[in-house]
DNA sequence: AATGAATGAGCTTTCATTCAT
DNA sequence: TATGAATGAAAGCTCATTCAT
């Protein structure tokens, strides 16, 4: 699922190095359990098995639990606002209805193999909030989910300078857009079959944009 | 949050009848913990300290923990598809337009008083599934979901029998409704403040039926 | 197993004599319930049911669980001793041999239908003592299998007076006995069929008196 | 009372040897609880305190606690069933009276440090059956006993074949024989002075194959 | 007197975290 | 730096006991 999504490639000291990428090893095998297990199952025993090192160790890459796995939710959150950054800005200048092809096919094609990622980006992280809980990570994750919302609003006001977009519903439309998005992801997610992206991205275009009513 | 929303009018002994209420007590309790602290996290202390009794009054109500909340998601899930039967049922023979306005509106109503739980419902199960762990719940909970989806599905099929809906697509427009409900109250929950239900539904429909693209 | 085993039929007062039919049913469920579970897992609540009263009855006639309990032990002891002191008394006299048949004659007719007790009477009090116990039940069983001990002692000091009996090793005879007489109690229990006591007693009886080395 | 009484000679590498030491470090401690609670009342608390660790580490060697009490009973049972084979194999050809007496002796020695063990290994187990428990730690005591028993029966047909044992009652010997020494070892408990080993052989033997009848 | 729901201390088990090697 | 056994604070569940009805 994740063959060391995350390569960075800083030319930096040897030592360095290494430690990214044990660090990012170790979100990767956090990512696979957490895949697997759900956030509050996921238990650095399994973590640690599955990266092949020592429980101890994952401590000398990370402050504690909460740490790691905020980190692995930043990390891949990051190299997604990243791609779709740079969807956005590649694409900048073509028609609405091709940006927004491309952004959601941007959105899709990372988040098929970081599903469970996504999901509990947008969704888990708010609960497990127990008073004593530091808000840091409720606080961290809601930031990302309006930074992703951030980039569908800034494709839609564009959308709207095109004309391509009903000034009047704007507003509702980044977050109507995220919503199929994530119900085509959940859907694929539970058929077990990574259906392919057009098929998916196809119908859902054609509803967000001329609606389910035939036209004449 | 939720005034004994489970009203059980069947006439009966009183001890069964109290014994009726508590369960419902409990369930309520175990409501607004969970959607404070999230599925996992929902100890059966803080339940039962909502609640204002003690650990061992839930285990004369309950079997366990497992049964417990797979109970509140049952009633809930029952309250919200009997609702929805009951305004399909009404609204059967109207124009498709009036009955899925009336169909939102009905989920959404319910489920603005019941967010987290509706949220645990599409999401939440899936996860957290450990092998020891039994997987009712996890069944239970798929079913449930898709007894939702059942209803959408059955209006849609509706909407294309009467020509309101293409029919080339037909067959995603249920997942996508469905997203997009969710992540109006998903909003909704966020933003803390109860939008009025109309505002919400309005661009929700006419983006689903018209498209977001403009006409002249 | 145990129909109203207990009736002492001392004439009093209908109200005490209500009582003591109450006691007597309880201890009788006790000893059913102590004889499948055993002394440890033995709740109030499978008392009760057994009885068919509710848990909150058994605390009218006994101080606690520990009271019941050993109570249960006390009466059915002073059945056996009783029993076993009519038996001394009745064949005072008689050789000893005969004397000895019908003492574990008796032991063993009256442990059949007892014999989850008369285990738990030799062997399980003194083990379940945590420092902050009680030691009333330990010390109590000891003194009643003391109590069992003295009426084989005295049968002994009969057959040593009677010449019956070898005067080197006669201290150890009661014991060993007792020893004898239990393991078949227990085989017998384990093998769940009633084994006709004269059966069991016969091979015993000749084993103690003339061993088990082959006479001419 | 067990002075590391399991000693497995195998060398090993040094950490599973520690494991190893651990492990029976742990057991030592569980049947010092259990001689002195009883098996049920035994609780992993006390068991970690007795060795000196927190319950955590208890279960870094033991599944549960039900694993943990049968591996008691097993390695316990194992010592003493290949004490006896040994006493047996190595007796081989002796006369009968030679070879009971070495195999009472050693059932007896081993038992004093054990005697607790011993008797629950006898008596405890069909105890405590409530329907949930698994079955297995029954049968497995059972079978255990079953072995005991075996080897006194085999040592009795070697009595049988020798001319030294009566045929007609010689299926009751096993029996009678475990039942005198359980009585034996009873009373050494309670008395709590460890009775020299020959002291109790001796009029066992005595009773057990010249019978209580004085012989001119 | 009888009831049985409520109580809460007590027990087993889990798992994030530490620290000696 | 890596290790993994030890730790101990939780958390789920049980059951003797109480007390309002």
């Amino acid at each position: 699922m994740n063959p060391r999504s995350t390569s960075r490639t800083k030319p930096q000291s040897l030592r360095v190095r290494m430690k990214e990428e044990a660090r990012a090893a170790i979100l990767d095998a956090a990512e696979q359990v957490l895949s697997e297990q759900g956030l509050h199952a996921t238990r650095m025993d399994d973590i640690a098995a599955q990266v092949g090192v020592s429980v101890g160790t994952l401590y000398n890459y990370f402050e504690d639990r909460q740490q790691l796995l905020l980190a692995l939710l930043e990390v891949r959150a990051r190299d997604l606002l990243a791609l779709l950054d740079a969807e956005l800005e590649q694409s900048q200048g073509s028609p609405y209805r091709a940006r927004l092809y491309g952004f959601l096919r941007c959105v899709l094609e990372h988040s098929q193999s970081h599903f469970r990622l996504f999901s509990v980006l947008l969704e888990e992280g708010p609960r497990h909030s127990r008073p004593k809980d530091e808000p840091a990570q409720r606080r961290y994750q809601q930031e990302l989910a309006r930074e992703l919302l951030r980039r569908v609003e800034l494709l839609c006001e564009d959308g709207l300078r095109q004309g391509a977009l009903r000034p009047e519903d704007v507003r509702h439309y980044p977050m109507l857009l995220l919503g199929m998005v994530h119900s085509v992801l959940f859907q694929q997610f539970h058929m077990k079959q990574p259906v392919p992206v057009d098929e998916s991205i196809a119908p859902l275009l054609r509803c967000f944009l001329d609606g389910a009513t035939p036209r004449p």
